[in-house]
RNA sequence: GGGAGCAUAGCUCAGCUGGGAGAGCACCUGCCUUACAAGCAGGGGGUCACAGGUUCGAGCCCUGUUGUUCCCACCA
């Protein structure tokens, strides 16, 4: 007897006992096999926050598909996992759990903060690698890594202090982008704008020597108590005179000058600006260009600071309802217009960001950016698809200074001393305990921390032991695919190449493959406050890991997003279905004494066909695979799984089954051949399934994951067995399809007369018509001259079927008329194309003649079906 | 303001370097044909957004138009 599988497919029964069973083979590993080509992806490490999300689900199959198939491909394949300490997003979760406990960070200290943040990673910081396990991501685990680890953070430092020594790592006085409510600097990519409702304040700010004053407006009345100028343009005639008096300020009574300048443009508003150089990035510059003061008129957390009494302590929002109050009450505000805007949001928590001038700690871009976008255009890295090329390129050529430096605690520590006498700073990968340039030992160290995105950008190589020359690094490095959504591209992508490139002197991988977004059913983006997130590891449960991973491997097309719905879902798991119950009737046949896979010495007919139907398969799959089409080589997967194999091959197994002998013995064979390598196939899309089957089947080896990925055959072309069986399964339709029109019941058998010039192909095939096309018997010839039948003519076959008491002759005259009219269209077009000069001299040789051979079939079509009408009619 | 994507069957989407359009779901008809009703067989349904152009030939290449989504910039 041989092993059975069970009679419905429960992947809740077999995923985790597979999972086990291949890490306990310790197959994830890579051992560095010295004369293996290798291929390596480092994981886009998901934040220890996080819980597992379809964006997640999604980019981890598509790593998952490419690493299976190159580790059964043969190379020496690795692909890296880890998490990330996301700085900002943590410390926000923190914060705010303490907050419940009524604690803040003022009370802990900074080591007492520290110590929660790293019991929070204890217990969260694994939630998300076991989501992975579940989707059946075959990382090698025991190479996991942290960004916050002792290696990564070596790395940090190596980093820091080179860039720093090059001159590319500066600090100094800036405006930069303030989260009130983070209270922290962010960069400019974390800056989300969106369009606010808001309204335009029109002002007058009065001459001091009594001439009037001049009209402005602005969105923003509370920074009016940090104006230090109002700006027009140099060009504008309307205020030239103007240009060096001086203004009164309103409510704060401050002289300030009337400045001239470029930025201010003429059509715009009132062709007036008021000016504050604190509070605007475009003010701060006009304000450096003139030498004005900067008047800092609000606190960290964006209230007004103790200068302005009258509204000391009030938020931005508040102060500007208690100004405006006041401007009306000074006579200063001339009217109100409602205008929509944008605002700038924090990325994390979409606070309205506070520009602010600030001490800060900058990566100088232009000298890095330079190298990375040669790297691209060198084609030493490329895109998948090409197009992701031209946003890498936008964001690098318009690049401006990183800022690096974080008011958090959570992250890593910048490596900078400041010496308390001679007031120099000391940067070092050590530790500084005293001052490099004057020897004191009254040092104090930075107390910022580096955006998360700075270890981040390290991953690649950090994770591989840089700076140290570990084996891993020396192996594998430079990485090979590094797969991510395209709206990560100018916060990873792009700072991983300009960092490879400059610390380890090569780009850290050779392809990114960019995907698009995972949306709902209605095309929205899945987010929390729409509550419109699906959860991948609730779908698992339901439909299993490899419907899960099926779903998000086709329906999509590279770099474009895709709607996620249930329904899709199921359309994968009566997938699955179908190759476990195939596999079901394929196993149900045999009694446990057969061998491992291999090929019969004698192939039928039929066997010659599937056999050719795979082998085109085996290149199909390969060839999209190789050139990241995972949406195309799956979908090839489903088309010979569902309509080859099992509509056609094992509907003819059966026939050779149930005769039993050496007949069965051959369908046998070749039935677990084509299986069992087609689960090979499968395998790096659905893991769990292809197993669970594989080992249940004949077979050679411990599992289909180490198993050699099957390889195109020459041998296995049998092209002349592949266009006979097209003959064949032509007339099997064309019958099944007179039948229906008919409305005749399966189960009413009809001898079959099939006249064919093709007699051979026919006679191989015969019983073919009996399993598929309801005939109880058949007959082949190269004519028939029977009475009373219903007849179905093909390109290449008339097969009729006697079913006299069925006939209605003029319904069948109709019918014949009509397919004799489509014929004649057919050849006139045809025709027309092979007449016309121009097709015939300038189209390929093979297109022509593949023309000529549909003329002549269509021709003798014609000719058939006139045959029929004549015999009709008499 | 700059850039990109998308527009193909009722819905969701494929369609690789140009050679008379496909799938899944939905719909209609007939089937428990003993692997599978989560299935089998058959069927209906598309001027491939619009207008030009290149070509023997365009869903595919070029130009323009319209609609739509996204990214960047951000005039206070």
């Amino acid at each position: 007897m041989s092993k059975e599988l069970a009679t419905k497919y429960d992947p809740k029964a077999v995923e985790d006992r597979i999972y086990k069973t291949w890490i306990e083979k310790n197959y994830f590993h890579a051992k560095r096999e010295e004369g293996k080509q290798t291929y390596t992806i480092v994981i886009p490490p998901p934040n220890i926050t996080g819980q597992l999300h379809m964006g997640h689900a999604f980019d981890n199959t598509l790593q998952d598909i490419l690493i299976r198939y190159k580790r059964m491909k043969g190379f020496d394949t690795l692909w890296v996992p880890g998490t990330d300490h996301a700085s900002i997003a943590t410390e926000a979760k923190i914060v705010d759990a303490m907050k419940k406990e009524g604690l803040s960070k003022a009370d802990l200290g900074r080591e007492g903060f520290l110590e929660r943040a790293w019991e929070w990673r204890r217990q969260y910081g694994g939630r998300i690698v076991e989501q992975l396990k579940k989707l059946g991501s075959s990382c090698d685990w025991e190479r996991e890594r942290f960004t916050l680890d002792e290696g990564c953070s070596k790395a940090v430092r190596e980093v820091f202090c080179n860039l720093y020594d090059k001159g590319l790592i500066y600090r100094g006085e800036r405006m930069i982008n303030w989260c009130p409510q983070c209270k922290t600097s962010i960069s400019d990519i974390e800056v989300e704008y969106e369009e606010q409702a808001g309204h335009f304040w029109y002002l007058r700010y009065p001459f001091k020597d009594g001439s009037g004053y001049l009209e402005l407006a602005t969105t923003r009345p509370e920074t009016l108590l940090g104006d230090t100028a109002v700006a027009v343009n140099p060009e504008d005639e309307r205020y030239k005179d103007m240009v060096g008096k001086t203004l009164i300020l309103p409510i704060v009574h401050r002289e300030i000058p009337v400045v001239a300048d470029e930025y201010v443009e003429k059509d715009f508003g009132t062709g007036c600006v008021k000016i504050t150089p604190a509070h605007d990035p475009n003010d701060y510059e006009v304000g450096k260009r003139h030498g004005l003061e900067m008047i800092c008129v609000m606190t960290e957390d964006a209230k007004i600071t103790e200068d302005y009494p009258a509204y000391a302590g009030m938020d931005r929002y508040e102060a500007r309802k208690a100004i405006v109050k006041d401007l009306e009450a000074e006579g200063a505000l001339i009217r109100v217009e409602d205008y929509s805007h944008n605002v700038g949001t924090c990325q994390r928590c979409h606070t309205t960001v506070e520009p602010r001038v600030s001490q800060q700690w900058f990566v100088k871009m232009e000298p890095l950016a330079g190298p990375a976008i040669e790297a691209v255009k060198k084609g030493e890295t490329k895109f998948v698809p090409q197009r992701f090329e031209k946003i890498y390129f936008h964001w690098l050529e318009n690049i401006k200074d990183w800022c690096i430096s974080r008011q958090l605690w959570w992250g890593h520590r910048i490596p900078a001393w400041y010496c308390e006498d001679c007031g120099k700073i000391s940067v070092s990968k050590q530790d500084v305990t005293v001052c490099q340039h004057c020897g004191s030992a009254h040092v104090h160290q930075d107390e910022d921390t580096l955006d998360t995105w700075f270890s981040s950008a390290l991953w690649p190589f950090s994770t591989l032991g840089w700076p140290e020359e570990t084996p891993d690094f020396k192996h594998y490095y430079p990485t090979n695919s590094l797969v991510t959504g395209y709206d990560i591209i100018p916060f990873w992508v792009m700072r991983m190449m300009f960092s490879g490139i400059e610390h380890t002197g090569r780009v850290p991988f050779d392809t990114v493959i960019i995907h698009g977004l995972v949306r709902d059913a209605l095309g929205r983006k899945m987010s929390k406050s729409l509550g419109n997130g699906i959860d991948p590891l609730e779908i698992i449960d339901k439909y299993g890991a490899d419907a899960l991973r099926f779903t998000l491997a086709t329906n999509n097309s590279p770099g474009n997003d895709m709607r996620f719905s249930d329904q899709k879902v199921e359309a994968s798991r009566n997938f699955a279905n179908k190759i476990w119950n195939a596999s079901r009737f394929v196993l149900m046949n045999l009694d446990g004494s057969e061998s491992a896979p291999h090929l019969p010495d004698t192939l039928d007919f039929e066997d010659k066909w599937i056999l050719a139907e795979y082998n085109e398969l085996v290149k199909g799959v390969t060839e999209s695979l190789d050139s990241c089409e995972m949406g195309i080589a799956v979908q090839k997967l489903y088309d010979f799984i569902w309509d080859v194999f099992c509509d056609w091959f094992v509907e003819i197994c059966k026939i050779r089954l149930q005769a039993g002998g050496e007949k069965a013995e051959r369908a046998k064979a070749v039935l677990i051949y084509v299986l069992s390598n087609t689960l090979k196939l499968l395998h790096p899309f659905m893991p769990f399934i292809t197993e669970e089957i594989w080992q249940t089947l004949p077979h050679d080896g411990d599992s289909i994951m180490i198993s050699a990925y099957p390889e195109y055959d020459e041998a296995l072309c049998f092209d002349k067995e592949r266009a006979d069986f097209e003959k064949l399964m032509e007339a099997i339709k064309a019958v099944r399809n007179r039948r229906a029109e008919m409305n005749v019941p399966p189960s009413k058998k009809a001898h079959l007369y099939i006249a064919s010039a093709f007699k051979g192909a026919f006679e191989s095939g015969a019983e073919f018509f009996t399993r598929l096309a309801s005939a109880s018997d058949v007959s082949v010839g190269a004519s028939f001259e029977i009475a009373d039948t219903v007849s179905v003519v093909t390109a290449d076959a008339t097969v009729y079927i006697p079913l006299a008491e069925l006939i209605d002759i003029e319904k069948e005259k109709a019918r014949l008329e009509k397919e004799l009219k489509a014929a004649e269209e057919e050849l006139k077009r045809l025709n027309a194309k092979l007449g016309n000069a121009g097709f015939v001299s300038k189209a390929p040789a093979a297109v022509v003649a593949g023309e000529r051979e549909k003329q002549a079939k269509t021709a003798d079509k014609i000719e058939m079906i006139k045959a029929e009408l004549a015999k009709l009619i008499k």
